[in-house]
DNA sequence: TTGAAAGCGCTAACAG
DNA sequence: CTGTTAGCGCTTTCAA
């Protein structure tokens, strides 16, 4: 392997000094347009490319943005997680991935390494902070923004989509089609998107006078769900929902399963179906779901543009909890009221 | 925000030198227990991390490996990213993620990113590799394990599954079947993978003396399977073949859509559908999908186990091209010859 | 086993 | 505008 290219050779070849070279890889310093081409010359006859690690101890700055996931399996993760990364790239970051099982501890030691690499900012998608964590990245003066998730507790900012307006949008959309006995299937209890959602879905249903017929326990586990999905369907057909919300389309996709296949019962004739997120599968045509659209394009945006004035402006005011919103599309896996067209 | 605690400050409170810390955190340096202990001691009391960058610096390891990726839609990628950072982590390398477009001078630009970091090491998912690139790492030093692809050319690491023999068992299954039609729905024709596919599936066939009845040209890409889809089997009857294999699940998909929902055919009863990948909605009811299993599993480890090797000794024998067995999965979408049994 | 000293490759004042 | 001079926080000789 040949031997490394630094500043300094390339400062020798163009006869200049080192940090002449440093000065023209270094957006908004002065140099004359003379020695930037000399310096240029040579570096590209060397194949010089600056050291981004060195440049990150000196300056402070790493341009590495730390993001904890822990759910590729819901495939709504993927989808932000390309879009993160692009965005973030378009600004001259880069992503550090850390892959977080939800355990207790795991989390926090995750957080501890990434801060050991010096990271400009983190995003914890679909995962929790608990309060020492927030107090160690705040002492290191690193941003935190959360994906998907938020914290009651202040001073931590979040992106997410309007859980609580999405959960009344299905409950109404359900009311709407004239159902009788509306259940729920939950998702992970320590999630506050599951928490804002059955909320948002309890509202609704309690001011039209309706009480939740049933409620399974899906912990956004397809597994989980398959298992609430088969107590809750399968008995005798008036003891049965005739539609159900389910808390992400993850779990959806099983419950439906379930319905159809297993119970050889029609959706939506028998039993309607809504689910949360549309994700891609929610659009293919042997699931047809109906569902409330998480918009990665907005969440992922907004959370950049959050990370960004964090980044840039550490004393800002109290970091912003952002809550977009959610529209309800519509396609075949709930019986549609008259005259009701999608929002997306 | 708190001051940097840096080994400086820890020594101080220990009342050692500056390198007594840095050797208490250097596993297999020579340090008494005595010093260790207060060391530790101090180093809790401040919260002292060592800082990876300026270790990554001096010492010429970053601990980063670097992960280009393209086809986040495909969720045979998600399964490895997420397998394939685990892995990593466990032997306390991180991943930086890099997503390129599969766009020619794209991913040249992206490696060079990569580069610019110090990663000891590069996987290359879905991607292809220009020699100018292989050449600058190569010089860089920094090992390159293409995974899910291959270059012909030598001294490039690679992992696949072995395609053209799962390409093959697509063929014997459906002939095997008794289908007379047997039609073919391929991939990105610059993907390794998809030449040894179909190459594979070609050579079964016509050993059987059967030709390939219809191709069409799916690019890996749900949409350009569908139109694929569509112009294949909206024909007369006669015309139309009575199987498919399609080069991966995450077409296989939009193709089965096609034949049942916009055409009303019944799989298998009218066309039997086989894949590639086994995805998890593969598994799922409404697809139920036949399919080739790349096994994430052993595909990540053996990356890894490439990476580490490479890492570990640069100068080693010329880098190996590892091909996976890769199982039938039998499922409900391809007709099911008398006595065949799932090989997964 | 330990401390002192010399950098890793770069940026950021500071004079000039 | 440009060169000189200090470091960033750490590992690693080298003597002691």
């Amino acid at each position: 392997m040949a031997e490394k290219v630094t500043s300094l050779k390339v400062a020798e070849r163009a006869g200049v000094s080192q940090s002449a070279v440093s000065r023209v890889f270094t957006p908004g310093a002065s140099v004359s347009k003379k020695t930037a081409d000399k310096v240029r010359k040579a570096a590209a006859e060397l194949g010089y490319r600056p050291n981004v690690l060195a440049r990150a101890m000196v300056s402070g700055k790493s341009r590495i943005i730390g993001l904890v996931v822990a759910y590729l399996e819901n495939y709504f993760y993927p989808e932000a997680l390309e879009k993160l990364s692009n965005a973030l790239q378009e600004k001259g970051y880069h992503v550090l991935v850390f892959m977080a099982s939800q355990t207790a501890g795991n989390v926090d030691k995750v957080v501890e390494e990434i801060l050991d690499y010096q990271v400009d900012g983190i995003v914890m998608a679909s995962v929790a902070m608990s309060s020492d964590i927030a107090e160690r990245c705040q002492q290191a003066g690193v941003p935190v923004v959360l994906f998907n998730r938020y914290e009651d507790r202040e001073g931590v900012a979040a992106v997410t989509s309007d859980n609580f307006a999405g959960g009344r949008k299905a409950a109404e959309f359900l009311l709407a089609g004239g159902h009788q006995r509306i259940a729920l299937i939950a998702g992970w209890e320590g999630a506050s998107t599951q928490r804002d959602r059955e909320a948002g879905f309890r509202s609704a249903l309690s001011q039209a006078g309706q009480p939740v017929f049933a409620r399974g326990k899906g912990e956004f586990k397809a597994e989980a769900a398959r298992d609430a999905a088969r107590s809750m369907f399968d008995v005798p057909p008036d003891q049965r929902p005739d539609a159900v919300f389910v808390a992400n389309d993850h779990m959806a996709f099983s419950v439906m399963d379930v319905i159809r296949f297993e119970l050889g019962l029609s959706i939506p004739g028998d039993v309607s179906v809504v689910g949360y997120d549309d994700v891609p599968p929610a659009a293919w045509l042997a699931y047809d779901l109906t569902t409330l659209r998480q918009r990665a394009n907005l969440m992922v945006a907004e959370t950049v543009a959050t990370l960004m004035r964090l980044i840039e402006t550490p004393d800002a005011a109290a970091p912003r909890k952002t809550a977009l919103d959610c529209p309800l599309i519509v396609r075949g896996s709930a019986r549609v009221p008259l005259g009701w067209t999608s929002e997306g």
